[in-house]
RNA sequence: GGGCUCAUAGCUCAGCUGGUUAGAGCGCCACACUGAUAAUGUGGAGGUCCCUGGUUCGAGUCCAGGUGGGCCCA
């Protein structure tokens, strides 16, 4: 019937077959075409970087997206299942460079670009594959064929029709921003790149002395004239670009007589910055000092002219300004670091960038021409001394950041980048971003109010990148015009480009082919080139919620050099549910002007040629008539593409055509807008924490730009993932958990079991530690799958038919315990999933498995293991499978790979049973099933089982040896009749013959009270306190007659120091207790006590079991199956009392050991074993019956 | 400097809108069971709920301040 199972499941093992079983099944399909109709689940799918192979961080926010996948493909919706790989950006090309052994931009351009990006696409596509397969092996259920890649033409065109949009709103910016600069790679870091990669690393600090001016724009010039600033620094290069010094006008500053003349500096710094042997002339307030002016150090080189003709050297006040090191006085060189630029913009100081970006100094750096910054600073040195500015050099120890890849010394360096402006327009972005984050529902909350922080202080968004492989951004620079052209599509890039054959004949949109492609001015005049950066791969993982749904209709269109045809294969870049599936366009048309870009042909239909491409945007060209002209369509089209919504597809049946021809440009129309309509917004999203100004902020900055809306209704983000110790984990500290070492040594449901378990709010500590942990929890729940098929083998019950269906036969109450505790599970589980809370699914199943093993099942194994079939033990059979195969369902998200091995097992007998259990529907609460009063009741039985454990541990005495009585004090009425139910069940618990449960009227009863507070605590305010004292102190008398009166629901006064006040029967707690000899274990208004006074009959009893344990284990020893007959051979002592047992139970002992004989033999009988029973030694053998 | 977040048993975590003696699982110790047995059950030990102050009749829970950890921004 089933499948024995035994022992712990191999998950490795198992899960590769069941991997198998869905392979050869076409499982998966199965699942697409079932819920073909369903309503869409939208899940976007945030794209992977696919540089590498994946680890266990990528594995746990992978089991999350296939969690919620699978549920609601279980509650029949449908799916894209798309997954998605980034492909472009510096980390893809660091790990090419790596690879190829690399040191920096040189060497890539030595390589030459198109070998580079060849190498890179190469590398993608690899790690793409890799992915997949290790996705798959986590059991992820996505349509890898379908994946989308970032580095898409399709991709880069719908990124490209974004900026466009920027610009058009008046976004666009280019500007200076100071880059941490790595001179041997000639790359700038982002800051992400730079903040983990400081180093401690000695310098040579260097104090420089700056003549204060007399002809200065304020009085004191006089006055200080001939006295000179002492700045100091720890990057002497940075001098070349010195424009002003900033001091704190809140700070004391000195004047100081020197063997170098008079320093001005602050007064907490003169110990540690002068030479010894000073002298202290006076005290001047910072304040004075701000707007003196100064020679610089290098005012002489050819660098500095400019500059210092528009802004004089002067003090400025900067309120950053400390004492804890230098001079308090600070050289300012807003081209070669961070701060000093937003202080140089804030006082229009101007900059100087006096190095290359292998930081050689410039061209006209004079005397230090093609130096190196870092490398030759001796040589700086001199020039100070030349100068007299020289005052001290210090060698000084600190902190400084390195290249991650190559650890050189970083640079910092003012460099022009392309932006995206916050604030700018007449539609700014910021506050559109903040308003369509407010409609996302955040997983946790604080999700969004980091998002709003985020949103409320970011700068604007550097997009561009002075790298190779990644988008290419599409400015055209017309300078003689002071114009920035952007390009917003293909077909406009064709349209405008000087040569069309060149553009027909790009492989892909990327450098270096692309850069070729030059444009006509729009004089055309001149030509213009594009502009070298790439841009930030958030642009590209940013679009995808549009370019995967076609949002720009046509994007896979290739422009034919004059006339022929070209075949494409549209389907591909449609959304998945798309009908068109059949539909090919070809062909080429041309119209008049720059309106008509392209004209596509349905195939099949020679009567019309028509849908025409222009800016990105589809609609039609009717030209079976000359009725209509372009200017026209066009006019009916826009408010398509503008609204994107349902309502105006309508207007385009205002166009008049051949009737025969609607539907097929219905359907091609309506498909790209049905993907922006059926796809998005997304209902659901996540990923890691940091997201959220990452991924989850481009795609809202772009959805925002296109559509002013959020891309996504609900955001889920997790932390981050440590190792066991709470320790980071880093690739030095060799500390992280390798995920395909982890999947094929323990396999990926413990994994996933792990993943779900921790709270979304939580970090993660991961390693194999917590993987067997939850492997072991598992373990019950296989454990009660294992008992079920075992037993289940044996006896053969009917299982084919529906418990649903004739439940009310089920008149056992663990049955309907466990049934109703099943409901309320389907309850929480479904409610986790609804709600976005994973670690509630854990929790709720591991807590029924327990209660299904510790109560459902031992109670039950007796119904299990009787003789004959009766109904009572079929009923046992049937609850039991269908509680283990509505479990399965409810696992199924989260273990698939357990929930399919069990549910493959437990419907054979189910003819009518789904392939696989993710083709079932997801469970449903029965409500004739719910019994919350039955799940209380139950809950008050196991409390007094235990506490009669507890007493018979007290006593000493075995729970092999019946006792004679047991006496139950319950809490409250409902609680004794719930003993009374179970009876049966607390007897057989606690082997006792009798149950007495005592009556709590009785004489021998001592009430206490307690106020119940949340009644009272409103009521009474300031006066609870002592009234809680007056019901816990309250005399015996009083208490019983409060007691009493409290039962039958009446009304009574307390007397409360000098006041007598009124309650209601239900303003007290009352609680009872017998009074007698017996010791209790009590607990909650509940005390067991058990008789232990024994007697002949208990005592043999107690021999019996004892025996029947002995002989099942000499059973188990000899390797006998469960169901084998036996016979028992036994060599009693002289004395023994056994003989006596024998004549009273022999009957019972025979049926429960399954022995055909009892039978006496002598103690010398060979291959006797000695076991204990009771207290004596006896001889025992077991042999199988012939 | 600003924002977010966390702090409860050895470990991982529950603890709903404040309410009576703060819970679970794992681990540990002890015991039991022996027809789920490389299982199972029962019990026990183990807590100043980070600190201080406030609100309240009552605070693990609410408020303020602080300490410590994490993340982000500057």
């Amino acid at each position: 019937m089933f499948q024995p199972f035994q022992g712990t499941p191999n998950y490795p093992e198992l899960e590769q077959s069941i991997l198998k079983l869905w392979d050869e099944g076409h499982t998966f399909d199965a699942l697409r075409e079932k819920n073909r109709d369903g309503e869409p689940w939208r899940f976007q799918d945030g794209p992977i970087t696919a540089n590498n192979r994946m680890g266990v961080h990528h594995a746990w926010g992978r089991t999350y997206k296939d969690i919620f996948n699978r549920y609601h493909a279980m509650r029949g919706r449908r799916l894209r299942w798309q997954n998605g790989f980034d492909c472009q950006g510096l980390w893809v090309e660091v790990e090419v460079e790596k690879a190829l052994g690399f040191k920096g931009k040189p060497d890539i351009l030595a390589f030459g670009l198109e070998n580079f990006s060849r190498a890179c696409r190469e590398r993608v596509e690899k790690f793409a594959g890799v992915i997949s397969e290790q996705s798959k092996r986590l059991g992820q259920w996505m349509d890898w064929e379908r994946s989308y890649y970032t580095f898409d033409d399709s991709n880069i065109e719908h990124i490209w029709g974004f900026l466009k949009k920027c610009h058009e709103e008046g976004w666009l910016a280019q500007d200076y921003r100071v880059m941490p600069w790595c001179p041997r790679c000639e790359t700038s870091l982002s800051q992400h790149e730079s903040a983990d990669s400081y180093k401690e690393i000695t310098h040579r600090s260097v104090y420089v002395k700056l003549p204060i001016q007399e002809n200065g724009a304020t009085e004191n010039g006089k006055r200080f004239s001939g006295d000179s600033f002492l700045v100091w620094t720890t990057t002497p290069w940075t001098l070349t670009a010195n424009v002003a010094v900033a001091l704190n006008p809140e700070l004391t500053y000195v004047r100081a007589r020197t063997d170098d003349g008079v320093m001005i500096l602050s007064k907490g710094t003169v110990a540690t910055a002068l030479k010894p042997g000073y002298e202290v002339l006076g005290e001047v307030p910072g304040r004075e000092l701000v707007g003196l002016q100064y020679s610089g150090p290098f005012d002489d080189l050819p660098l500095q002219q400019e500059s210092q003709s528009k802004t004089p050297r002067r003090a400025v006040a900067w309120e950053d300004v400390g004492e804890t090191e230098g001079t308090g006085i600070v050289h300012i060189a807003p081209g070669c670091g961070a701060e000093d630029f937003e202080l140089g913009k804030r006082e229009g100081l101007g900059f100087i960038v006096p190095v290359t970006q292998s930081a050689h100094f410039v061209t006209d750096a004079g005397f230090l021409v093609g130096k190196h910054a870092l490398d030759d600073v001796e040589t700086i040195f001199d020039g100070l001394r030349q100068r007299d500015r020289l005052y001290r050099v210090q060698k000084y120890a600190h902190s400084y950041p390195h290249c991650w890849r190559c650890s050189h010394e970083l640079i910092f360096n003012a460099v022009q980048e392309w932006f995206i402006r916050a604030d700018a327009g007449e539609r700014p972005a910021r506050q559109r971003l903040r308003k369509a984050a407010r409609e996302v529902e955040w997983i946790p909350e604080y999700a969004g109010k980091r998002m709003d922080d985020w949103l409320a202080n970011m700068g604007d968004w550097c997009i561009s990148r002075k790298r190779f492989w990644g988008l290419p951004l599409p400015f055209y620079l017309d300078e003689a015009m002071g114009e920035i052209v952007v390009i917003g599509s293909r077909a406009e890039l064709r349209e405008r480009a000087v040569d069309p054959a060149k553009f027909d004949a790009l492989p892909e949109l990327h450098r270096p082919w692309i850069d070729d492609t030059e444009l006509r001015s729009h004089d055309g005049q001149r030509t213009l080139k594009r502009v070298p950066e790439v841009g930030d791969a958030w642009l590209d993982a940013g679009i995808v919620p549009f370019s995967t749904v076609g949002y720009n209709g046509a994007t896979d269109l290739r422009m034919p050099p004059e006339s022929g045809s070209i075949d494409l294969d549209y389907q591909a870049k449609l959304p998945e549910d798309s009908r068109q599936e059949t539909l090919t366009f070809s062909g080429i048309g041309r119209g008049e002007q720059r309106t008509v870009d392209a004209v596509q042909q349905i195939t099949s239909s020679p009567l019309f040629e028509p849908l025409l491409l222009r800016e990105g945007n589809l609609f039609l060209k009717i030209s079976a008539g000359d009725d209509l002209n372009i200017g026209e369509v066009q006019e009916i089209v826009w408010p398509i593409r503008e609204a994107s919504g349902v309502d105006e597809v309508n207007l385009y049946w205002g166009l008049a055509f051949n009737q025969d021809l609607q539907d097929e440009i219905q359907v091609a129309v309506s498909t790209q807008l049905s993907g922006l309509r059926e796809w998005q917004p997304a209902d659901f999203i996540t990923e890691m924490r940091e997201q959220v100004r990452l991924w989850f902020f481009s795609m809202l900055f772009m959805s925002v730009a296109l559509e002013d809306r959020a891309p996504y209704k609900r955001a889920m983000v997790y932390e981050t993932m440590l190792d066991e110790n709470g320790e980071r984990i880093s690739k030095t500290k060799g500390n992280g958990v390798p995920y395909d070492e982890a999947v094929a040594q323990i396999g990926a449901d413990p994994m996933r079991w792990t993943f779900c378990g921790n709270p979304l709010n939580k970090d993660i500590r991961f390693g194999y530690g917590p993987i067997h942990e939850s492997a072991r929890k598992l373990i019950t729940l296989w454990n009660v799958y294992s008992f079920f098929v075992t037993y289940a083998n044996l006896d053969k019950p009917n299982l084919s038919e529906s418990i649903v269906n004739r439940h009310s036969s089920f008149v056992n109450p663990l049955d309907r315990w466990i049934l109703a505790r099943l409901q309320r599970l389907v309850g929480e589980v479904s409610g986790a999933l609804e709600n976005i809370e994973p670690s509630n699914i854990t929790r709720g199943v591991e807590k029924f498995v327990g209660d299904l093993s510790t109560w459902y099942v031992r109670r039950s194994r007796r119904r299990f293991w009787k003789g004959e079939n009766d109904n009572d033990k079929t009923a046992a059979y049937q609850t039991l499978h269908h509680v283990l195969l509505t479990l399965c369902k409810l696992i199924a998200p989260v273990i698939p790979f357990t929930a399919e091995a069990m549910y493959q097992n437990l419907k054979a007998p189910l003819p009518n049973a789904p392939q696989s259990v993710h083709l079932c529907d997801w469970p449903q609460v029965d409500e004739s099933l719910r019994d919350d009063e039955l799940i209380v009741e139950v809950e008050g039985v196991l409390q007094c089982v235990s506490l009669g454990h507890a007493a018979r541990k007290e006593s000493g005495v075995k729970v092999r040896q019946p006792l004679s009585r047991v006496l139950v004090q319950a809490p409250s009425p409902a609680m004794r009749a719930a003993i009374e139910n179970w009876r049966d069940t607390v007897l057989d618990e606690l082997n006792v013959k009798d149950l007495e449960l005592l009556d709590d009227a009785g004489e021998l009863v001592t009430y206490s009270l307690k106020a119940n507070l949340p009644k009272l605590g409103k009521k009474l305010g300031p006066k609870m306190g002592a009234v809680r004292q007056a019901f816990e102190n309250a005399s015996p008398e009083d208490a019983r007659r409060i007691g009493e009166a409290a039962k039958q629901g009446e009304a009574f006064t307390l007397q409360v120091g000098d006041e007598a006040i009124d309650f209601a029967a239900d303003e007290v707690l009352v609680q009872t207790q017998q009074q007698s000899g017996y010791s209790f274990a009590s607990e909650n208004g509940w005390a067991v006590a058990l008789d232990t006074t024994l007697n002949d009959d208990l005592i043999d009893e107690g021999l019996k079991n004892d025996f029947v344990r002995a002989v099942q284990n000499a059973r188990k020893e000899a390797g006998f199956e469960v169901s084998d007959r036996i016979a028992i051979l036994l060599a009693p002592g002289e004395e023994s009392r056994l003989p006596h047992v024998f004549e009273k139970f022999g009957d019972t002992i025979q049926a429960e050991t399954l022995a055909d004989e009892l039978r006496l033999v002598p103690a010398d009988y060979p291959e006797l074993m000695q076991v204990k029973i009771g207290d004596e030694s006896i001889g025992l053998r077991v042999e199988k019956s012939v």
